[in-house]
DNA sequence: CAGCATCCGAAGGGATACTG
DNA sequence: CAGTATCCCTTCGGATGCTG
């Protein structure tokens, strides 16, 4: 029965925007699409599936989700070391919302190239 | 019948990527969420409603939505001059799905500041 | 292997002033 | 009003080298 106080990400000083400028993050993005798919993954097969990426911008964009609760990092006193990711409950909620991000962009990238040559042409 | 060749977002070269780029970006879900509400906005009225744009970033965001075909730019030659801008029918596909990007981002802000607090005590 | 530290260039983004 | 142009600071992000 009881309402959340309004949150809106319309709004500049509200939480739910850093929440949001979070999530509505390309690497975010890739990275959440690549644990979607399986299990538990390694650092080092999260950076291979996420093609591309640098270690820097993969540890950063990690510890940003643990730190926000959307990943869970399992680390392993081994040598060599073995670190897993997976995404926790409240991270599995946002795998439907960015797979529809990415295959949105899979779906489309036809259209988009032609609406940009079509604009860059004009010019 | 006929399938797309495969797009790939999590592949490092495949345009689809610099679509998802463009989408998965806390500027553009905003601009298209304040678009999703009413019909034509203003550019006065959108640098209002997504509150805490900056004149130059709004118009940058908007040029790049225009480029890839996801809204419309519509100026009329009049003193004061009067510019508005629309969806277009391949930008109204993005509006569920970024919609939903923001509320989760509203939703969940509760849990995410929780989490925070939590990692951040732990150090 | 996973990561941290460092360096550095590129891109993002705000403030201000100006124009049709 | 809706930009554009400029300046400048901050953040992003890649490359390299080092460590437990």
């Amino acid at each position: 029965m009881s309402r959340q106080p309004d949150f809106n990400v319309l709004t500049a000083t509200c939480p739910s925007r850093t929440s949001l400028a979070r999530i509505a993050n390309k690497w975010t993005a890739m990275v959440v699409i690549a644990l979607s798919a399986g299990d538990r993954m390694r650092f080092g097969d999260l950076r291979t599936t996420v093609d591309g990426i640098s270690g820097k911008v993969l540890t950063e964009t990690l510890r940003d989700l643990e730190r926000d609760g959307l990943v869970a990092r399992h680390a392993y006193a081994e040598i060599p070391p073995r670190v897993e990711y997976e995404l926790t409950a409240l991270g599995r909620t946002l795998e439907t919302p960015l797979q529809a991000l990415g295959h949105w962009a899979e779906e489309h990238i036809t259209e988009v190239l032609a609406a940009r040559e079509e604009y860059d042409a004009r010019r």
